[in-house]
DNA sequence: GCTGGCACTCTCTTGTTTAGAGTGCTAACA
DNA sequence: TGTTAGCACTCTAAACAAGAGAGTGCCAGC
């Protein structure tokens, strides 16, 4: 792969010129159109025997002999990765973000579903915002209900205020002040740990302490574990596919049908996105970077979210290859911290 | 529009041909081709006659002076209220449906999802089904536990098993056994009817027994309406919406744009599924009669499940207005029947 | 009332032409 | 040695023409 230092100043600003006009335009670039940049005074012969040099380099590609040219996949990621120039929100734009996220009353899911659609309206294209995931996110609370004969609802509230219920079976009958007092051992002992870690200590508590146990406390934990034992799909909040339609790198019907068919699928892309979740800041794959086929024609700029400084999701923005990073990337930068501090707050 | 009155049996006989050949191969049907049909031993001479006739009463249309014939929604209309004639499941199949909806062990989130999936991959088109409508559903079982100072986390069970959640705030602290005499009181009260005759209930007990009520009744009556003040939107769960995605009457993207938005807006296919709630059977929207522009190319195929005897919910099939009616009518029949005793049975 | 015949219309495909855009290469120039 | 002007070349896209094919409407005859 092609990097800077094999490219004198001239180049990289003629290749950032022209992935710039062509994310504006849509159209390939030619050495004409170039030429008449203001801060690159040479003539189109110049300019095409720098642009044969770039393409040697696999940066930008023609589509025929008499088309201009086009960023390839390392050409987008050597602009991206050095050459962008981001433009800062305006305050003005940070306002809004701010007022339309951090409003009150809504619940933890409400929150989600309009960062997401935050994210889809401002870019224009699809956004999508994983849900906390539970195995990292703490136990707040957690409370048996006794239902019809063995059948227990178990209640928990997790560190995002968000509410969850399953129902478990038991082998005998409990009397509600046996119920009572499990969730009160679980509370004590549990309370704001990750349920990953939890069903960890479930399992280690169980073997030292089997002296000191008494039968209550079995059963509060064998509970528990019911509770807890298969951890929950992970899950997002996709907003704005439909606009994606509009876009004329994506026409294809067949490639279209394979990226939406993607999106319902769930579970590549949250494979996709369980890849940004280490990553510190903004984490962008570019076209064929992402390793999905359905994604091969499209560009995924993404950002994790915390809740009390436990990275627990992830947020983005997907759009085709051609699109505009440099206003991208630090919305979906902020949108990511705003989304944290609004599932904080509560 | 015309009715059978109007048609003598070989026009209608003509009719059915046509529709069923366009269904079956989607090119418009010439009179040549329909000469061909064993039972209609006529040339395509005078059955042009007969087409011509059928054009002038609006049942059929020609896309240009020199291609074949195409139903209009009239046509299709008259077809499928008269002329079909539908296939019933194979038994094999029926059992391969039931033994796939009736599976104990799924929360009823899950059976409906199964559904829809069910309905989309059988006949390759979309599926969409209904989650139960709580207004009529009825309420089993509720529970208020203590929160955070002033906020009481509600829970309560409907009739499908399925379990949901809701924050109210209160003016007061209320101790657990103040909570509990409130659930208590509720559930002796409410439990078995429905939630939109228990909105309907609150009021009017509390005007007429004015007199007798404790200020715990009170207090537990307000709480309930809190509870079920406001209405929760309905929703539907919708697969398959790709598949649609491989039609040709549905291939323009403006068309097809229209047509997922409408499905992540879901307010227009919500209302849409309501007017076929009251219906008996199965109702088919074909085309414009759907009155939703987005819909204009469609046709929807629904029908009505029950939970103990009470409508709840719909479920269909959408797909282009050129589908197997003949198939898909007795299969959403079938379905509709089945998730209603699927979640009957728990 | 049905049918064969025929002129007509429209679409679809194929081939051809032309204009336009942009390239690569070469030779000249500073 | 880097830059530039010039020019032949290539490829696309649009416009146009021609012919095949399909199907129609209508008329005259059976």
């Amino acid at each position: 792969m092609a990097s800077n230092q094999d490219l004198n100043e001239r180049s990289l600003y003629l290749l950032k010129s022209l992935v710039e006009r062509y994310i504006h335009d849509g159209q390939p670039v030619g050495s004409r159109a170039l030429s008449k940049d203001p801060n690159l005074k040479l003539s189109p012969a110049t300019i095409r025997n720098v642009m044969a040099d770039l393409e040697d380099m696999g940066l930008i590609h023609s589509p025929h002999t008499s088309a201009g040219r086009v960023p390839t996949v390392s050409g987008y990621r050597l602009f991206v990765n050095s050459l962008l120039t981001v433009k800062p929100l305006e305050s003005r734009e940070l306002d809004q973000l701010q007022s339309s996220l951090l409003t009150e009353s809504d619940g933890p899911g409400e929150v989600l579903s309009k960062a997401s659609r935050l994210l889809s309206d401002v870019t224009q294209m699809a956004g999508v915002v994983t849900l906390p995931r539970r195995e990292t996110i703490a136990l707040r609370h957690i409370e048996f209900l006794p239902m019809s004969n063995t059948r227990i609802l178990v209640i928990f509230v997790t560190d995002d205020q968000d509410v969850h219920n399953k129902i478990i079976h038991t082998d005998r009958l409990y009397s509600p002040s046996e119920l009572q007092q499990a969730a009160n051992y679980l509370n004590s002992m549990y309370a704001g740990r990750s349920l990953s870690r939890i069903r960890e200590s479930i399992l280690l508590d169980m073997e030292q302490n089997r002296a000191q146990v008494n039968q209550g406390m079995i059963d509060a934990v064998t509970m528990a574990q019911q509770t807890f034992a298969q951890q929950p799909k992970d899950d997002y909040v996709l907003t704005g596919e439909t606009n994606l339609m509009g876009f004329s790198e994506l026409s294809d019907m067949e490639r279209l049908k394979q990226l939406f068919e993607a999106f319902s699928q769930k579970r590549g892309v949250i494979h996709l996105l369980d890849q940004c979740l280490q990553a510190e800041g903004v984490q962008i794959f570019i076209g064929e970077e992402s390793g999905y086929r359905a994604f091969d024609h499209c560009s995924l700029v993404t950002s994790s979210y915390s809740i009390n400084d436990e990275v627990v999701g992830v947020l983005g923005v997907i759009g085709p290859t051609r699109m505009a990073y440099e206003k991208v990337i630090p919305f979906v930068d902020v949108t990511a911290k705003l989304l944290g501090a609004a599932l904080n707050s509560k």
